[in-house]
DNA sequence: CAGGTAGCCTGTTAGC
DNA sequence: TGCTAACAGGCTACCT
């Protein structure tokens, strides 16, 4: 579920709330969502710790903990990180909680189990980055449209799963795939090899818009997305193409087909898009 | 190496 | 209406 500009809703819903704010302890009710260290350790490490910062990178949401500590996390497919007052009843897919200095609650709340946790010192994460295979962030200012036709131009294969790649270029998932493919006039399956560097570099303002957009409207909420304060986003209303089979191209008209790309729905308008 | 699939989970929806 | 199968925004491991 969330994306690129859903972590990034999350974290600046999230950061007047928590940054500064210490953390008294935690419980932890899921322990296989914490995947470094044990449970133990992370439980006794992260306690008495302040938030001294929020980062993202790709999908991975990004707490910066003092004494050098770095707390990584991934909402996969429905996880969510809400900030809340403790005495509101807490989801039924509460799996962690963060008690807070100033009397809250952070909550990672996770209904298919699939979200993550990594503790790390901060001087790991670049380690942590190359062994997950994480490319530069798809908002990065560093990523330039040459590094960009670079890093996808060179590869073999089909252009959406490569988009999915996140060792390519880190932060997009499925749903902002199809609407980039679809703003930047390219079929899903178009092998690599056969774009111009004319399309590629409509793929690569396709993609800066698209996202840039997206996290301007607060991400998508198809179903389970919410940020830190528990609210919906509302890019969905202005999404061209992602679940939109049967009706109408923004562009042209033409009934938007739906078809599987490497396993995953793609929503194609075949008139636009080739 | 490209491409496909199963698996991790729970919940919702499409179709019979 | 009630049941079952397919599917859902991510990612990894493993297979061909």
């Amino acid at each position: 579920m969330p994306e690129l500009p859903e972590v990034q809703t999350v974290l600046t819903t999230l950061k007047p709330r928590i940054l500064g704010v210490r953390i008294e302890g935690v419980e932890v009710f899921l322990e296989k969502i914490i995947k470094s260290p044990g449970p133990k350790e992370f439980v006794a490490l992260i306690k008495e710790r302040s938030i001294t910062g929020l980062a993202r990178r790709g999908k991975y949401l990004l707490l910066e903990l003092d004494a050098s500590y770095l707390l990584a996390i991934h909402l996969r497919m429905t996880g969510q990180l809400v900030y809340s007052r403790s005495d509101k009843p807490r989801d039924r897919h509460t799996h962690l909680v963060f008690y807070l200095s100033d009397g809250a609650e952070l909550r990672f709340q996770d209904m298919r189990q699939f979200g993550t946790m990594n503790l790390m010192l901060l001087g790991q994460l670049d380690l942590f980055c190359s062994q997950k295979g994480l490319g530069p962030d798809a908002l990065d200012p560093a990523l330039t449209r040459e590094l960009f036709k670079q890093r996808i131009g060179d590869r073999r294969g089909q252009i959406k799963p490569l988009l999915l790649d996140q060792s390519l270029v880190a932060g997009i998932g499925n749903i902002y795939a199809n609407e980039i493919l679809w703003r930047a006039r390219i079929h899903p399956e178009r092998p690599v090899s056969s774009l111009t560097p004319g399309e590629l570099a409509k793929l690569y303002q396709a993609m800066r818009q698209v996202l840039t957009e997206a996290v301007e409207h607060r991400g998508t909420t198809l179903r389970d997305y919410v940020d830190g304060d528990g609210n919906p986003g509302d890019f969905q209303s202005l999404l061209a193409v992602h679940g939109r089979e049967g009706e109408p191209c923004p562009q042209c008209g033409q009934k938007i087909a739906r078809m599987k790309t490497g396993g995953r729905s793609s929503f194609v308008c075949t008139r636009c898009q080739e």
